[in-house]
DNA sequence: ACAAAGTGTTTTTTT
DNA sequence: AACACTTTGT
């Protein structure tokens, strides 16, 4: 039944902040906020709000966009989770996602001039071959073009020339040197090519173009989604935005777009400057700004202010929702002679402090600017000395990161009902991930609770499984080490049982995971891969789970791969030259990297600085601002 | 054969 | 900026 918008009230959480209130029930707006925010917690309150009070009606639908499909996924589970009954009228998907789908549903409808004769491809060029097709069309140019053309950069042609170029519903003489590559690019990728081939920016430009051209498809379009987020606005590129102005500007649609303009990390690849205030201009859209900090204790959040004035002087000072927990000092700067030492004493002070807190080793990270593999054996050998682990969320297992693997919706089902098998029940969360996932393959199931198809299928798969498990034995400390032959027999044989459960083989089951069943064979074979040296390890069936995630250790990772995550303490590794190289060249965008880093810090920030790597002067200005903050210099060694 | 000069790499996502 | 690696010139 519907609420009334004045009884209506969040969900799974206290309260929100006033100006929060304010938002949710605003029209089209910007919603700035700093780290710790809750700003995709926002948006979830905000689609609950416009669903159950019935502001958005039926039919009519939100459509959230990320940038990142996990981040897209982690919206669709909050707000399907939360209210399972509006589920269908939620879309949550990426923006390449969004306008691939378009150019798919309505490629018939291009002008003449563009008509796809044959089906397309999804392909991304090198540098090296834009490179190559500049330098061509640059020997057979007028020597006029020569130059302007040879003075065109590889790596950014597609993302400053292409994407921003409006395809022309009909082709005509070009008028600029930038215009001529452009059109003469899509000739040679798409007009003239045997199969058609394309990246995301040139489908953006593809779904472009179908609105401008086809006013009932934007009519369509506007009925059906008079609701629309955008997530992490801070990164929209020129591309993405003049999308988002083509479709959406001057009409009835409200806008909501949510970001921080002072974590603005993605500059490097083309996110414009000022998103935000392009978007208010363009869409009169009315700024709102959120205060309050779910994260971190007020004396980091204290720390934080000072990078966030650096950045926009105009920041408004958050105010902490956490209370400090911590006797001494949360913060300090470990300066040392060589990275044995430094990995060493991060190691033995990382295992005292868990030995002291009894906090689980996940809740502590070590994130660093770049480079992360170079730092990876020193800080794992000294870890491991103190029974510890190191996950490197950058590592390669086959083709896939680990941390892509890990995310991954697919694996996450698998790994969930191996913890599921292998364990004497209590596991209420792994249940309702994988009833989660499951239910995916039967959309319908979302609108009933316990006792469902997919609970009733589950449960009958674990009775199976649990006897796979219990016929074969697993102690590698007892027992010798099992074979790698015996290895891959297990490993090959668990994988069948699991995709067999799933129906991977069922074309309508792959496309739940991917729309390419070769991604799919990518991922089972990192899938394969990590199991295998799980199981190689591992004592019993019940640690297989836990170790192929490795919940148990510490993290290691770079600030953009840290970007919404916190820990209860971060060590900042390598506050030096050699990590910041580029920060007197870029230093606003490697200030804002800097800000990213030390806000994941919920209640204890700790930088590291070695003489072997490098010297603090190149970021002398971080020093000495971290010095004005009060946070203390300690020599060891 | 060897030195000088040049190039690529570093932070990453999207079906 | 700094390093690894390749190409060019003598």
């Amino acid at each position: 039944m519907r609420t009334d918008p004045a009884e209506w009230r969040p969900r799974d959480i206290d309260d929100l902040e006033p100006a929060a209130w304010d938002a949710l029930r605003a029209n089209t707006s910007s919603v700035t906020a700093g780290p710790g925010a809750g700003k995709s917690e926002f948006l979830a309150q905000r689609a609950s709000y416009l669903l159950e009070t019935g502001i958005c009606r039926p039919p009519q639908q939100i459509l959230a966009i990320s940038f990142k499909r996990d981040a897209a996924a982690n919206l669709r589970r909050r707000v399907w989770g939360r209210i399972p009954e509006h589920a269908d009228r939620f879309t949550s998907m990426t923006f390449d996602a969004f306008t691939k789908s378009l150019v798919d549903r309505f490629k018939d409808l291009l002008p003449v001039t563009w008509a796809m004769k044959r089906p397309y491809r999804v392909g991304f060029s090198s540098v090296r071959e834009v490179r190559d097709f500049l330098d061509n069309l640059a020997a057979s140019a007028d020597p006029g073009l020569q130059s302007a053309l040879n003075a065109i950069k590889g790596g950014t042609f597609i993302s400053d020339m292409v994407g921003p170029t409006q395809l022309p519903s009909e082709l005509g003489a070009t008028t600029t040197p930038a215009e001529y590559a452009v059109l003469s690019w899509w000739a040679q990728k798409y007009l003239a090519h045997e199969v058609p081939t394309v990246d995301f920016v040139m489908l953006n430009r593809l779904a472009e173009l179908l609105i401008r051209t086809n006013p009932q498809l934007r009519r369509a379009l506007l009925a059906t989604y008079p609701y629309v987020f955008v997530d992490e606005f801070q990164d929209t590129t020129y591309t993405q935005y003049s999308f988002l102005h083509s479709v959406f500007g001057g009409s009835q649609t409200i806008v909501t777009v949510v970001g921080d303009r002072k974590q603005r990390i993605m500059g490097w690849a083309g996110a414009l400057d000022d998103a935000f205030s392009q978007f208010e201009h363009d869409f009169s859209a009315s700024p709102f700004e959120l205060n309050w900090n779910f994260r971190s204790t007020q004396q980091l959040v204290d720390l934080q202010h000072r990078f966030a004035e650096l950045l926009h002087p105009q920041a408004q000072r958050q105010i902490s929702q956490v209370p400090a927990t911590l006797g001494e000092s949360p913060t300090a700067i470990w300066s040392f002679s060589t990275t044995t030492l430094e990995a060493d004493t991060l190691a033995a002070w990382i295992a005292a402090d868990i030995e002291q807190s009894g906090r689980p080793a996940s809740k502590y990270a070590l994130i660093a600017r770049q480079k992360v593999a170079d730092l990876e054996p020193a800080l794992a050998s000294s870890l491991a000395k103190q029974q510890l682990k190191l996950r490197n969320d950058d590592a390669l297992i086959g083709k896939v990161r680990l941390q892509d693997l890990l995310k991954d919706e697919l694996i996450r089902l698998l790994v969930g009902l191996i913890r599921l098998g292998a364990s004497r029940g209590g596991q209420p969360g792994a249940w309702r991930d994988v009833v989660g996932i499951l239910a995916q393959f039967i959309p319908e199931e979302l609108n009933r609770e316990v006792g469902s198809r997919a609970d009733d299928s589950l449960a009958a798969f674990l009775v199976q499984l649990r006897s796979w498990f219990a016929a074969r034995f697993l102690d590698n400390h007892i027992v010798a080490s099992p074979t790698p032959e015996r290895v891959k027999e297990l490993t090959d044989d668990l994988t069948d049982l699991l995709t067999e459960f799933v129906q991977l083989d069922d074309l309508a089951h792959k496309r739940v995971f991917t729309d390419r069943p070769e991604d799919l064979d990518i991922t089972l074979d990192a899938f394969k891969l990590r199991l295998g040296a799980v199981i190689a390890d591992a004592d019993a069936w019940d640690q297989v789970a836990g170790a192929f995630i490795e919940e148990d250790a510490v993290p290691l990772l770079t600030i953009h791969r840290s970007k919404g995550l916190e820990y209860h303490t971060v060590f900042f590794v390598g506050l030096d030259g050699d990590q910041w190289w580029a920060h007197a060249r870029e230093t606003i965008d490697s200030t804002m990297a800097f800000f990213v880093g030390v806000s994941r810090a919920a209640e204890r920030l700790i930088f590291t600085q070695c003489d072997q790597r490098g010297s603090q002067s190149p970021i002398q200005d971080i020093y000495d601002e971290l010095a004005r903050g009060g946070v203390p210099l300690v020599r060891i060694g």
